[in-house]
DNA sequence: GCCATATAATCGCTCAGGCGAATATAGTTC
DNA sequence: GAACTATATTCGCCTGAGCGATTATATGGC
């Protein structure tokens, strides 16, 4: 792991946006719209946003008909492994970020914006 | 905490050249002349990513005489908390850190650029 | 083939922030 | 106060990346 390598894992980390959806992954595979719905922003900004860390190689996706799934990527290496494990035991006790992971709770009960 | 301030934090850490200024900080504190020493950079290169940490408040510094030593500021919330514990325990195992690491070690056997 | 839907990519704009080079500031010494 | 040193800041330049708005690219159903 090159210090670049490891300046880019933090750098995608280093945006409000990614951090609420990497935190909202932790719940388990979302889709784009219901992630649109749990941070209450446009669509097109939930993808270029996943497309930024799908670059990073922290999410992954999984094709189901006209949804697109995400979930996170397994930890490579001790940075990731430490980003990964402060997304619950760091951001889950802030406010912000708990209200986001209760948002999708009660999305995923009514059933979401997709099958699956 | 807000989430702009836990996105700063990342961003504070998203630079090859302040990741490096961070962890060589672990060792104590250590001016500025050395630490451009170790990383082998421009001065002005050194103080401007020492301004940026100052500004995110992850360093501080101590004016004695001509020379301003820095050192790690201590912890401020759990998320800055792994931050710190991210630069001993993930970076110290890469080459490139370690490196840095004995470079400050070989520069303090020969009294360093400053007194003190 | 055609329309609807979910997601992704592009465009134009703006701003943060990286760089080296040069200059300014602050403290020390004489 | 003049000269010297260590550090900080500014300047011009350029790239990355954020944004909303729009358009393109699938996929599914008819």
């Amino acid at each position: 792991m090159t210090r670049a390598a490891v300046a880019g894992l933090f750098r995608a980390f280093s945006d409000q946006n990614r951090l609420r959806i990497l935190h909202v992954l932790r719940e388990g595979e979302v889709c784009v719209g219901d992630l649109a719905d749990v941070l209450r922003v446009p669509q097109a900004r939930v993808s270029r946003h996943l497309a930024h860390l799908r670059r990073a190689r922290l999410v992954r996706v999984r094709r189901s008909g006209l949804w697109m799934h995400y979930s996170l990527a397994p930890a490579r290496g001790a940075v990731h492994r430490t980003l990964l494990g402060c997304l619950g035991g760091c951001l889950s006790e802030l406010p912000q970020f708990a209200a986001d992971a209760r948002r999708l709770a009660r999305i995923r009960m009514r059933g979401g914006c997709c099958p699956t």
